[in-house]
DNA sequence: ATGACGATTTACT
DNA sequence: GTAAATCGTCATA
């Protein structure tokens, strides 16, 4: 399955974290983008580009590449090609389903100053974005490299199941301002009206 | 060894 | 809308 396949196919099923003390963190992924790797300007992989961080991505589908950026955040792909071919999906946004509270503390909504109403209830607070998705669940990149159709603690469950072709947005990618060409196309997909996703 | 930058998020004007 | 936060990674030397 290629990355834009996946990217679509992806959408749906549900994301699952399983803590250290059994806690289960879930929620179903509405939004995801495709990164096509060697010709792919806006990708990690680029040129081929293979060090110890993107290392991951070469690996065989299902593979978790995780990577820290901006001195701040994580975000979470999926490797989509065969063993040597960089392509992957990044997961973008999540519609929370299971272990509220517990993301709500770790994004730490509730502690921060000055807020007004109720922390953490406005839909894509939580998920809705992929940095917020993974502090949300708990993702570092001591899970990067980590196979996913097998961690006990990282895993992709089937969730609502497909989702119809004719529900799924299809935009440009996010943040990718910097790729000439590649910053234009549509290899980013969301569920239509659904209210998680970023942007 | 050093410097520039980033597949983002948040707070502030 | 603009800018700060904050540090690992990568290319260059």
């Amino acid at each position: 399955m290629g990355p834009e396949e996946l990217a679509r196919a992806l959408i749906g099923r549900r994301l699952v974290r399983v803590l250290p003390d059994g806690t289960r963190l879930s929620g179903i992924i509405v939004e995801t983008e495709a990164y096509l790797g060697v010709p792919d300007k806006a990708a990690h992989s680029y040129r081929g580009r293979r060090t110890a961080r993107t290392e991951p991505m070469f690996g065989p589908p299902g593979t978790a590449y995780v990577y820290f950026t901006y001195g701040m955040h994580h975000c979470m792909n999926v490797a989509a090609g065969e063993e040597g071919d960089p392509v992957a999906v990044l997961l973008r946004a999540l519609e929370p389903e299971e272990g509220l509270e517990v993301m709500a503390k770790n994004r730490r909504l509730g502690e921060r100053a000055g807020g007004r109403g109720a922390p953490g209830v406005r839909p894509g607070d939580l998920c809705g974005g992929p940095g917020k998705l993974c502090q949300a669940m708990a993702i570092t990149r001591d899970f990067s490299g980590v196979d996913l159709t097998s961690d006990p603690n990282l895993y992709i469950e089937e969730g609502w199941g497909p989702v119809e072709a004719g529900r799924l947005v299809n935009t440009a990618r996010i943040g990718v301002g910097g790729a000439g060409e590649w910053a234009d196309a549509p290899l980013r997909w969301f569920l239509a009206g659904n209210p998680h996703v970023s942007g």
